[in-house]
RNA sequence: GGUGGCGUAGCCAAGUGGUUAGGCAACGGAUUGCAAAUCCGUCACACGAGGGUUCGAAUCCCUCCGCCACCUCCA
């Protein structure tokens, strides 16, 4: 197997994964999440599923794999108003926007935020990952640990308080602030801006800690004031001598939550940190110079990079970044209001979008919805170093390709069917054995090769065009299953239910006998009462189909709905009564059934 | 203004000096009562423009054009 490759941002360069543990077993790895003060857009999610499939990726590697992302509620400033050069708290202005506290918006969003993902099939959020809250760190949570830090830099000389309580990274302190981002520290100084009530030494000074009266959610960190009971019991086990007396009451600057939650969770050094490509500069930088000044952490350079071997002043070994999504090639922002949130695509109509929903319908999307594993499909498909135009052509794209990959996956199912022996149906042939090993090498190679998701989504469609070309016996389909299986450890694109099936023709025929027909006939309500063969003909005369009401929801589409549906349809086709025939199909399209002819018999999907 | 990136057939998108990935769409054919699915074929000797280097360039060099991003909140 080929070696994993990533592009690290530090160093631009592409080069060869390895871990800092010893062993080689274990990979720290930390993303940047959201920050809950609206729904997350679809440009998140992008960056979100590239971290999930990076360590999707790890994993398939043979790595055991911590991977932290975490939950901003508080300290992001706006700072983008110039009438108002304070800044406001992002969470605190939506809040007063919506008459909420801001506490409880931000868990509003974060529930949503954690339904999308699940939804879009993030490996972080499934499983027993869910329910560990320490992967899953909250900001406003982790005040202890960032006054316990602040006290560190300050102690450290990297920070200072000024007459107002507030601290401040000192960008002069670090000399290598700057490097990850390729800004040179003297140009930063000409954009810098100083606000008012700010008393910065150095205008490229950042904020550790903020004072802000006007601000809803204040800690003291002289007091239980403004505390959360248990984590004010943290703060004074962790910093028993308390902080510096200067600090005001007030709040944490954004970049501190990020090194704090990351060393508490992950440690002072980790392999990898992912982010989006506006967070290099300048969240990850300042990131960068916290970890520094608190804790004087080298990170030697990877096999590749051009400084290898010799230490770095970096927190994260690699930093991956995610390039934007663009929006008619633009970048989705949220102040245009040019961007879709998650639910927007995947339930345009209950998020009050009719045009979008209607673009959606006629592109083909079923109610005017995007199903939850076509988006994934589209957000990751491209590789992540590459900007991403979105649209509903993509989407339309997305599902094709979707498709096609569950339409192999569903035949390949029905031939396998529930027979979990290896070993029943002897071996399988060495052309599909030889077929299987190379799709396989070659879709990891792919994706060692900086996660090159076309290369290896072009692995996972040559494989199934070779397998459509074959005739498979059933230790073949196995093989040919396991393959599918393989490839969706990565992409999670499957719907992996049994959704299909086949009936012979053979068993057909037996059900054209009158008393089967009208057995299988009670399965209808409305026909529950037919007393034989010669009155049900007279209805499917006259038209009396199965109609929408009389057939069973999709989620609950039973067998027998579907065997009679397929019997009288049957029927009619020897009866030469096309147009019966047809209506039973659109019919039970409609109910989310296809019906395929074959010349094994009767093919259903549902979906 | 500074910095970084991109421009590959109708669309998306690999490919970093020589044997042309892949997907989608469209069209033709096979198959089918009609579909669906699948297969075969066509569009496709494409690489923003112009120069140069080379036996040979999408790939290297130069110039130009267009687009995007970061430098300020943003994934």
């Amino acid at each position: 197997m080929s070696v994993l490759k990533l592009k690290n941002s530090y160093t631009k360069s592409v080069e060869v994964f390895q871990p800092l543990d010893p062993q080689g077993q274990k990979v720290t790895m930390y993303s940047c999440g959201p920050t809950v003060y609206s729904f997350a857009h679809i440009g998140n999610f992008r960056s979100f599923l590239m971290a999930d499939v990076l360590r999707r990726v790890l994993e398939r590697n043979g790595y055991e794999v911590r991977h932290v992302m975490n939950i901003t509620d508080v300290g992001h400033l706006t700072e983008d108003d110039v009438a108002d050069a304070q800044g406001e708290d992002k969470l605190q202005k939506a809040a007063r926007e919506m008459g909420w506290d801001p506490y409880k918006l931000a868990r509003h969003y974060e529930d949503a935020f954690v339904e999308d993902a699940r939804r879009l099939r993030m490996k972080n959020y499934s499983g027993g990952e869910a329910g560990e809250p320490d992967l899953h760190p909250r900001a406003a949570g982790h005040v202890p640990e960032m006054l316990a830090l602040i006290q560190k830099l300050v102690e450290n000389e990297y920070a200072y308080i000024d007459d107002s309580g507030q601290a401040y990274f000192e960008i002069s302190k670090f000399p290598d602030y700057g490097k990850l981002s390729g800004k040179l520290i003297d140009d930063l100084e000409a954009g810098a801006r100083v606000a008012v009530g700010e008393h910065k030494r150095d205008p490229r000074d950042f904020y550790l800690w903020k004072v802000d009266p006007k601000h809803l959610m204040q800690w003291d960190p002289h007091s239980e004031k403004g505390w959360d009971p248990a984590d004010y019991a943290r703060y004074r086990q962790l910093q028993p001598d308390g902080v510096d007396k200067r600090l005001k009451p007030g709040f944490p600057g954004w970049h501190i939550e990020c090194s704090a939650m990351a060393r508490a969770h992950l440690g002072a050094l980790i392999d990898i940190h992912t982010g989006g490509e506006d967070n290099i500069f300048p969240h990850h930088e300042c990131e960068i110079a916290q970890s520094f000044g608190a804790y004087h952490t080298h990170v030697p350079g990877p096999h590749g990079a051009p400084d290898e071997g010799s230490a770095r002043n970096a927190f994260a070994r690699y930093w991956v970044h995610g390039r934007f999504l663009l929006v008619n090639n633009k970048k989705m922002s949220k102040r245009d209001g040019t961007f879709y949130t998650v639910r927007d695509l995947l339930d345009p109509r209950a998020a009050e979008r009719e045009e979008l929903a209607a673009e959606l319908e006629t592109a083909g999307f079923k109610a005017g919805r995007v199903p939850a594993n076509v988006l994934r499909y589209a957000l990751i498909s491209n590789q992540y170093t590459q900007q991403m135009n979105f649209g509903v052509d993509l989407l339309k794209q997305a599902r094709a390709s979707v498709e096609r990959l569950q339409t192999r996956y569903d035949k390949l199912r029905e031939m396998v069917g529930d027979d979990t022996d290896p070993n029943a149906d002897g071996v399988a042939s060495d052309s599909v054995l030889e077929l299987v090993t190379k799709a396989e090498g070659a879709f990891d190679d792919a994706l060692n090769d900086n996660l090159n998701l076309p290369n290896a989504l072009a692995a996972v469609f040559g494989a199934v065009t070779e397998l459509n070309q074959k005739e498979l016996g059933p230790a073949e389909a196995r093989e040919a299953l396991r393959l599918m299986e393989s490839f969706d450890e990565v992409l999670d694109v499957l719907d992996r239910s049994a959704r299909s099936g086949l009936i012979t023709r053979e068993t057909v025929t037996t059900w054209l006998d009158a008393e089967q027909l009208v057995t299988k006939a009670s399965h209808l309500k409305h026909w529950a009462e037919m007393p034989d063969r010669e009155q049900l003909w007279e209805m499917i005369e006259a038209g009396q189909l199965p109609m929408a009401e009389d057939l069973a929801p999709v989620e609950t589409m039973d067998a027998a709905v579907i065997e009679l549906a397929v019997a009288i349809r049957q029927a009619a086709r020897k009866a030469k009564d096309f147009a019966t025939a047809d209506a039973i199909r659109d019919e039970l399209k409609h109910r989310g059934v296809q019906l395929e002819d074959t010349p094994q018999g009767f093919r259903w999907v549902l979906g």
